[in-house]
DNA sequence: ACTTTATATATCGAATTGATATTATGCATC
DNA sequence: GATGCATAATATCAATTCGATATATAAAGT
């Protein structure tokens, strides 16, 4: 399941341009899938060179073409078959955590900084999530319900456990005393 | 924070050659940070290159000469250096929410069984991190074990969830009925 | 006897990232 | 009335990473 078949998919929710998939990808899929114009353009190309799904150019003042794709019964017959796929991955690329691993070269004041970055992004996150349950989510696919109430517990537990035991990185040393004892 | 400087950071605990740090990535690093062959070898060799570690290379019978690298006085300063960047990211990319969005276009037996393949990946890592718990975790720096709690803390919470939740996705239209009246 | 696992390196095409470029409108702000 | 920023919309490119494959041997299990 790669870039091209997420814009495949999200496709099957209507017709839309590159920039539409973008603020998808910015949005509703950013926990779990992003992806920038670099991956989102040339997957359309390519998908449009196989015929599995179609452009249409609407000509606009000022701007340029919008370039609108429609899925093809092809295209719907090639996503049911990825979608067959057993045993989808969940990976997590994180330079946060990496970064941690080696706290203890780091300046406790530094550790702080990152930590609270991570939690102001983490908020931002849980800020978005509260916005789709207040407005949209009603006529959204049980999955979708589904993906954004995994992202909201996940970032629950990230925001729970980073608090609960940031003590452990940037313990003051006296704190470290009182306790060994 | 690429895998060069992960591999960086991970020599600052000693020499290792190549197939050294691959066992790490597929271990304690497997949760948040995994690497294969393609991006290690290629990291070290630069990495050689610009001088931040230096390369022994240990004749052995049969099989291939190990080369073992060690960090330099100028890799642990450049190391130091990129551990200053304030917000390390947290990225996401799971091909098992994007499959459960598209869920409304699946059979609910396949639905049934991305899931249990998903759960089992997750046992397996929990598995992993009472291993972890139960044998070396005492001599591990602080914040090793922090990104490890981090870990299980996070697999407990996608089980919990997807038990609590699977039934969004395939439910028995009877199911549905029951609830429904 | 056969197959898998472990040791160890290396490479290559394909996919992805992140940054940058282009062009035009509209809306604040100074 | 000018300057700058956000939005709309596409596109490209170098650098990075992924996943698979190749090579070679020993040990250990079936």
């Amino acid at each position: 399941m790669d870039v091209k078949t997420v814009c495949l998919g999200m496709l099957t929710d209507g017709p839309a341009s590159g920039y539409d998939l973008k603020k998808q990808f910015e949005s509703s899929f950013a926990h779990f899938f992003a992806a920038g114009y670099g991956s989102i353009y040339p997957a359309l190309s390519s998908l449009s060179a196989s015929g599995l799904v179609e452009c249409e150019e609407v000509p606009q003042e000022g701007k340029p073409d919008r370039k609108v794709y429609e899925i093809t019964d092809e295209g719907r017959q090639f996503l049911l078959k990825a979608l067959e796929n057993p045993s989808p991955c969940h990976k997590v690329r994180s330079e946060f955590l990496a970064t941690m691993c080696f706290a203890h070269l780091m300046r406790p004041e530094d550790i702080q900084t990152v930590i609270n970055n991570r939690l102001e992004d983490i908020a931002r996150y849980q800020e978005m999530f509260r916005q789709f349950e207040s407005e949209e989510m009603c006529d959204w696919p049980e999955g979708m319900k589904f993906v954004l109430g995994f992202g909201k517990a996940i970032a629950g537990t990230m925001q729970t456990y980073i608090n609960e035991n940031r003590h452990l990185l940037a313990d003051e040393p006296s704190a470290k005393v009182a306790t060994g004892q």
